[in-house]
DNA sequence: TTGTAGGCGTTATCAA
DNA sequence: TTGATAACGCCTACAA
């Protein structure tokens, strides 16, 4: 019904002031070498003319937009579904691009197409960087960007050549804890269910597995699941139809813990007295699982916040490391 | 480590193919009315140079940036949250958007700080249109963008003067045939828990169920919650402190629906025998509660592509309605 | 301290 | 069918 289509320029805004355009561009940069009454006269006609820079504009001379995107490869569905480390990522990556007064752009790409287009969206520098989380496969995007001076990062080693600076945790040493939790408690028979195989996340974790048990007689159990819950629910059936004797179980995410934690209620095994259970990531839900999961912290939000820093560190030029490695630690609660 | 900073430009790639900008141009953007052999020069310089067209200048000239926001004023806790509405209208906008070719931006609002941010960047023309799902209160926002010509449409009526348009669903039927069948199973006292008094979601439910009940000699017993499940569990508390006897409750959102069902069963009531319960949304989760949810469905997702439809149109500037609203229907599970 | 002028990389309007 | 050339709206030397 309004109309008001012509959104007014500088140079509207210069005539209106009764000054040059450069003059408005300054007040409206925040420089200081404008005289006072100067700059309340722009501000003033800003106000009346209700002007807001064309980011267009400014992008196509300073080269730069101020919006960082966050890609998730995955579908929304799963994006939303109750996977904690989603939003973990995402608010870790809010706060300190709040912080910077950057804005987000979160874009998921669960097929195909929407990959494409990201990558036309990124190399067509819609945004300053990018950051990448929940990467399956070798995911050539992250490093092409990085070859033609796009900033990209990613959450967990990237499969194949790095080629782009990334935030991980120590999965190797967090699995590790928890498989000694279990060997200390004198658990015999320790199975684990994995993650998918084609995730940084999934094969570590598994490695961590093998490793940790290598010192001991134990031989490895183990089903894989591709982090969700139902995947969890199923493993655990499976691996105690591998070995009914099973005594404990280290899982490689904690909705999976929870898929496991309900085949072994059905199954009418006790947790911890029959089955000791640990899980990995604490998230929330962890403390109010039945009983409550023993579990690998990992610092989900930190790791979004490292994310966002070494991007913009990347970003103006500055040197940065190739890899910034988190710590976890073992939460015990009273599954194991 | 690699660098070729710099990226190729129009002028460049006309360079090499021996041709004018005017006709690479053309040769990207798919004209037709270029000479075969001349648009194969130019797509081989293309692709020897990594030739990618700046957004930004494209943008500066055509007025319009193939993307478009999805606004949610809400922290990213909150949107991923195990609230089934988020995905779904995501799910919806993203499918749509995709189809059309077009870009998703997703923004998440849950300060003062971040709202202020995407005003800019909405009224900077960093997008084609905006939209907005779960607003609260009185958002000026949209009416400010759709007054500046920019295109923005609503998901849910918007409170206040609507200056938008927008898609919802017939709230006051949906409600009325959840209570109809609370009363034609003969229930003598039926409470409800309502949604939030600062979203139209809320009051709409709410005022549907006070209309449902009139016809009735039935008196209205009511809690308010906020759509998650604890607030739904704590306001089932207070309706069975407030009225011991109460047979049947109608839950404004599933997620309360899922709060109060546990309450229930700390307090030792069988549903649906002692109290039956219905729910709204039809989310996912519904149909494994124990016991499975009787529920209003709401099209979430088609509610998603409507927005998308509306918002595309009002883009091209064809005329559109001002207000699309989407039927409900009851499923009836076993909790009523 | 302020203004002038050039250029950022495209698309679009003309001529040729 | 192709090529100059003028916008698009802004920032930033540089000059005044």
């Amino acid at each position: 019904m309004t109309s008001a289509r012509e959104r007014p320029t500088l140079e509207e805004v210069a005539r209106r002031a009764g000054v040059s355009r450069a003059t408005v561009s300054r007040v409206v940069n925040g420089s200081t070498t404008v005289a006072p009454p100067i700059q309340e006269a722009v501000r003033r006609a800003v106000r009346e003319l209700g002007y807001v820079p064309n980011l267009a504009a400014r992008t196509l001379v300073t080269q730069r937009t101020d919006s960082i995107a966050l890609v998730l490869p995955e579908t929304a569905t799963r994006v939303f579904s109750d996977d904690p480390l989603f939003p973990g990522i995402v608010r870790g990556v809010s706060q300190e691009l709040e912080a910077a007064d950057r804005q987000l752009v979160l874009m998921m790409a669960g097929s195909t197409a929407s990959h494409d287009r990201i990558e036309r969206y990124a190399i067509g520098r819609h945004v300053d960087g990018v950051m990448f989380a929940s990467m399956h496969g070798m995911d050539p995007l992250p490093g092409a960007l990085a070859r033609i001076g796009m900033p990209a990062v990613c959450s967990g080693r990237p499969l194949g050549r790095p080629g782009v600076p990334y935030v991980d945790i120590d999965h190797v040493s967090g699995v590790a804890s928890a498989v000694r939790h279990l060997l200390d408690a004198g658990r015999q028979r320790i199975a684990t269910i994995a993650g998918p195989q084609d995730m940084v996340a999934g094969i570590e974790r598994l490695a961590g597995y093998r490793d940790a048990l290598r010192g001991s007689d134990r031989r490895s159990i183990v089903a894989v699941g591709d982090f969700t819950r139902e995947s969890g629910a199923l493993a655990m059936r499976h691996l105690l139809q591998d070995d009914p004797k099973l005594d404990a179980v280290f899982v490689a995410s904690d909705l999976m813990a929870d898929g496991a934690l309900r085949t072994l209620r059905e199954a009418g095994r006790r947790v911890p007295d029959d089955v000791a259970v640990i899980g990995f990531d604490d998230a929330e839900f962890a403390r109010y699982t039945d009983p409550p999961l023993t579990t690998v912290r990992q610092p989900i939000i930190q790791i979004g916040r490292e994310m966002v820093r070494l991007l913009l560190r990347l970003a103006e030029g500055a040197p940065v490391e190739d890899s910034l490695i988190l710590p976890t630690h073992l939460v015990v609660r009273e599954s194991a």
